[in-house]
RNA sequence: GGCCCGUUCGUCUAGGGGUUAGGACGCCACUCUUUCAAGGUGGAGACACGGGUUCGAUUCCCGUACGGGCUACCA
C-alpha cells in the first residue's frame, strides 16, 4: 500500500465531543500502524458556527490523549495551511473549473426565494423540497438565465452560490470499507451548494479539495457523512480525481445510554456524565462542561475506552496502552452498528489502568488532587501512599476522599462500627500493643506485623480482637490498605498519637451510648 | 415522509451453516482477607420476527419490525 495519509477534520464550533475524540483516535492509529500520517485539518469554514478557542480546546484534547498530529495547524506541514479559511482562495479556482467543466452553476436564487419555493412544495403536500435536477431549471442560475444576464448579476455584486450540478440517472456506488458496496441513485442527491455566497466554500467542495491536495488516502469519519459521500463520489468524478479518490470507513455512531440517538453534550449534564474529553468555560453556566478530565479519568483510560466502542482486537485482552492500540488496531475489525455509551465501562478502564501504572508516574497524576486540598506530601510519602491506594480507586479523586487520613488528621469516625465492636475491656490489650510499637525502632511493615503478631500470640489475641480497633483508631473507617502498611505509611508518631486519641474516644462513644440505653 | 446504515446476554462485543453461542462491564453467590478493595471460582443473562435456500440456520437471501443517521448557503 502506497503511503497512507489520514486526516481529522473537526469544526470548530465548540468543545471536542468524546465521539469527535474516537474518530481523531481511529485516525491515528490507523496511521501509525499502517507507518502512515496522521494530520489535523481544521474545517471553519462556517464563520456563523465559529467559536473562539475551540481549535485551542481541540489541541488540547488530542495532546492530552496522546495522539498528537503529525501535519497540522500548530504542528506545520508541506501541504500547509491546514486552516480551511486559510485556504478560501483555493476553493473557488476548482469550484469555476467545474462550472467550466459543466459540472457546477451559478445559482442566484436567494435565502427567501428558497424558503418560498419550499413553503410552495409543502402547500402541494411535498414536505421534502430539494434543489435538483427536477427543479433546476425553474430557479434562477447560469442554467436558466442568459450568459450576459449571469455576467451582469456577478459584475454587479448580486450574492450567488456555485451549486454542484448532480447528473441524473446514475448510480452511484463505492466502497466502504467498514459497510462494504454502497449505493445512491444520482437522482435522490440534490444540487448541493460547493461555495457559499460569502465565498467560502460548503464542507463538501472544501472536504474533497483539501482531500485531494493533501494527498488523503483514507476517509475515517463518523456515520454522520455516509449520506453526503455520493456528493463526494461525484465531485471526484467531475474533478476527474477518481483514480485518487481515498477509501472511505465510516464510524459507527456513539450512542447515548439509552440508545436512543447519538451522545449529545445535553445527555452529559443530565445523567452527570462527561461527555467531554476536557471542561469547557462557555459563556454561560449552561454552556460549560465538565470533562473527563476533571472527573479524574487518566488519558490513557479514555483512550482505552473509546477504542472500545466500536472495535475490538478480536482476542480477549480489553486494557491496552496507546502503543498496544497501534499495533492492534485494524479499520475490519470496527463494528457496523452503533456503540451505547456505558459510564460503568468507563470507569472500570480507568481503574484497571490505575491499577497497571506504575506507582510513582502514578504519583505524579495524583499529586494534584491530593495538593488541592493543602496538603503538599513528599514524592516518596506520595509514592508509597499510591502504591497502598491504588487497588481500591476508579477515579483519581478517590485517592483523596478514600485515603485523606495519610495526609491529615481524621475528619470522620465510623461511630456505629466502635459502638457495635468497642467493648472497654479491650483496652489494656490494645494500650498493650501501643507499648509494643512504642519499643519498635525498625518502622518496616514487615517489623510491624511481626510485632503485632508477636504481641497477640503472648498475650492470647487473635488478630480480630484488636485489629479493627487499630485500623478504626488510624483510619476512623474500616475500609482501607492492610494495617501494617497503614501503620507504617503514618509513622510511628502519628500512629501512636492517633491509637491513644482513639481508645478514649472509643471509651467516650461506648459509655454514652450505654448511658443514653438507660 | 424519502434515502442510507444498522440489529448476538441490560451494556460493549467474539463467533459463524452442525458450538454446551465465548469474553468483558454491571448484577448475585462463594472464596481469599483484620477491613475495604483487588484477585480467584461459580451463577443468572442473548442470536428481533416471518419467510425462503439447505439434510441442517443465529450464521446466506428476501421481507417485516425496531433503532439510528441524513434530508441547510452546518459541519
Amino acid at each position: 500500500m502506497a503511503h497512507t495519509r489520514v486526516r481529522f477534520a473537526p469544526s470548530p464550533t465548540g468543545p471536542l465531543h468524546i465521539g469527535g475524540l474516537r474518530t481523531a483516535l481511529y485516525n491515528y492509529l490507523f496511521a501509525r500502524q499502517t507507518g502512515g500520517t496522521f494530520i489535523l485539518r481544521i474545517e471553519d469554514t462556517d464563520q456563523t458556527r465559529y467559536v473562539p478557542g475551540a481549535e485551542q480546546y481541540i489541541l488540547e484534547s488530542l495532546a492530552w490523549a496522546g495522539i498528537q498530529p503529525d501535519e497540522g495547524p500548530r504542528a506545520g506541514g508541506d501541504y500547509a495551511p491546514y486552516r480551511q479559511s486559510e485556504r478560501k482562495h483555493i476553493y473557488r479556482k476548482y469550484a469555476e473549473q467545474l462550472i467550466a467543466s459543466g459540472h457546477a452553476y451559478y445559482a442566484f436564487d436567494t435565502p427567501q426565494e428558497l424558503e418560498a419555493r419550499r413553503e410552495q412544495a409543502r402547500q402541494a403536500g411535498n414536505h421534502n423540497f430539494k434543489y435538483d435536477s427536477s427543479v433546476r431549471l425553474e430557479m434562477r442560475n447560469s442554467l436558466t438565465l442568459p450568459a450576459e444576464e449571469v455576467a451582469r448579476l456577478i459584475e454587479s455584486g448580486a450574492p450567488y452560490v456555485v451549486r454542484l450540478k448532480v447528473p441524473r440517472g446514475e448510480m452511484i456506488t463505492f466502497r466502504d470499507r467498514i459497510r462494504g458496496e454502497v449505493q445512491f441513485h444520482s437522482e435522490e442527491l440534490d444540487d448541493k451548494v460547493l461555495l457559499k455566497s460569502d465565498g467560502m466554500p460548503t464542507y463538501h467542495l472544501a472536504n474533497v479539495v483539501d482531500d485531494y491536495l493533501m494527498k488523503i488516502t483514507h476517509v475515517i469519519r463518523g456515520e454522520e457523512w455516509l449520506p453526503s459521500t455520493g456528493h463526494h463520489v461525484l465531485l471526484y468524478r467531475a474533478f476527474g480525481w477518481t483514480l485518487h479518490m481515498p477509501e472511505f470507513a465510516h464510524l459507527p455512531l456513539i450512542l447515548k445510554p439509552n440508545g436512543k440517538g447519538k451522545l449529545s453534550k445535553r445527555d452529559g449534564v443530565r445523567l452527570g456524565i462527561p461527555v467531554f474529553p476536557l471542561a469547557w468555560q462557555g459563556d454561560t453556566p449552561e454552556d460549560s462542561f465538565a470533562g473527563f478530565r476533571e472527573f479524574g479519568f487518566l488519558p490513557e483510560a479514555v483512550v482505552n475506552f473509546l477504542a472500545f466502542l466500536g472495535w475490538n482486537p478480536g482476542t480477549d485482552q480489553e486494557v491496552f496502552t496507546l502503543d498496544e492500540l497501534c499495533r492492534a488496531f485494524s479499520l475490519d475489525k470496527v463494528s457496523k452498528g452503533g456503540a451505547r455509551f456505558d459510564f460503568d465501562k468507563a470507569r472500570w478502564f480507568n481503574q484497571q489502568h490505575i491499577l497497571r501504572m506504575d506507582s510513582r508516574e502514578l504519583a505524579r497524576r495524583v499529586r494534584p488532587w491530593i495538593e488541592k486540598y493543602g496538603p503538599q506530601p513528599d514524592e516518596d510519602y506520595l509514592v508509597a501512599f499510591c502504591e497502598l491506594m491504588k487497588e481500591r480507586v476508579t477515579l483519581l479523586p478517590d485517592f483523596w476522599t478514600e485515603g485523606y487520613y495519610f495526609f491529615v488528621p481524621v475528619q470522620q469516625y465510623d461511630e456505629a462500627a466502635i459502638k457495635k465492636r468497642w467493648k472497654p475491656e479491650r483496652r489494656p490489650a490494645m494500650e498493650g500493643l501501643v507499648a509494643a510499637l512504642e519499643n519498635l525502632t525498625d518502622w518496616t511493615a514487615e517489623a510491624i506485623g511481626q510485632t503485632i503478631k508477636q504481641y497477640l500470640t503472648d498475650h492470647g489475641l487473635k488478630f480480630g480482637d484488636v485489629l479493627p480497633f487499630v485500623r478504626l483508631a488510624l483510619a476512623g473507617t474500616m475500609k482501607g490498605p492492610g494495617v501494617n502498611e497503614m501503620i507504617a505509611l503514618l509513622g510511628k508518631e502519628t500512629t501512636l498519637q492517633r491509637l491513644r486519641a482513639g481508645l478514649d474516644l472509643f471509651d467516650r462513644l461506648v459509655t454514652a451510648s450505654v448511658e443514653s440505653a438507660d
